[in-house]
DNA sequence: TTACATGCAAATGTTTTGCAAGGTT
DNA sequence: AACCTTGCAAAACATTTGCATGTAA
């Protein structure tokens, strides 16, 4: 993959961002920096992160499909519906574990998509 | 809600559905009963049915949203991805707890999605 | 008769693609 | 120079709405 301004300042936001981004939000980003990207061209390079794995897409039904970098480990996501703060779950903290779900339908899991919505800590008050 | 021969056919087809449909399917479905049928009168059954809780959305990544009758308790799907075959789960089934979560993160959980995909035993041999 | 439901067509919104021009190696 | 990337525009899809007509109550 070549290094060009775009990918640069595209893959630096990914990596920093403190939540999972939407397409729309990655391009606004990226525009800042250099205003004349194209939305096909974001389009493309998450497209093509995602199938060579350096980005996970996470699949929100009311926040559309965001993608974040995939240097953590497997995880989920809670996000609080009032301020938008996510935070990482492991399948540990979820209780979740595939054994589990396989000795209880017979079902091999390959994949599974834990996406959870709440109000954090301090929301509440 | 008026009682029309679409609103007959299309709730009895959600009702007796093995797994849930896309609204895609179930305006194919309609149409085998109901020919004339237009796909924006079930887009709005669909909506309407949604609104008043007599049907539930599900998200699935690659298999878009789909809907079923809401008269079973709560529960999640795994779905093979061989033969499309879908099998509840439950909460329990799953180890999941909100309240673990609300202990573990100081969220207080309102909703949350899980899907799995996987293989089933008849597709495993 | 009245109000809701439907079919049709078009508007919106989103995701994807084709292609010529420009940039990286 | 060769090939990959990009911007632009349009295509392909999917979702949603407006409106005149049909139909249940």
């Amino acid at each position: 993959m070549r290094n060009t301004p775009v990918r640069r300042a595209a893959t630096e936001i990914l990596r920093t961002s403190p939540a999972p981004l939407s397409l729309q939000e990655l391009h606004d980003q990226v525009r800042k920096e250099l205003p004349a990207t194209a939305y096909s061209t974001i389009f493309r390079l998450l497209e093509r992160l995602e199938k060579e794995g350096q980005v996970d897409r996470v699949d929100w039904r009311e926040r559309g499909s965001r993608f974040e970098w995939a240097d953590r480990p497997h995880h989920h996501h809670i996000v609080c519906s009032d301020c938008g703060q996510t935070v990482d779950l492991d399948d540990r903290d979820l209780g979740f574990s595939e054994r589990r779900i396989q000795s209880r339908t017979g079902f091999r899991v390959k994949h599974h998509s834990i996406e959870l919505e709440g109000t954090c800590a301090d929301c509440q008050s």
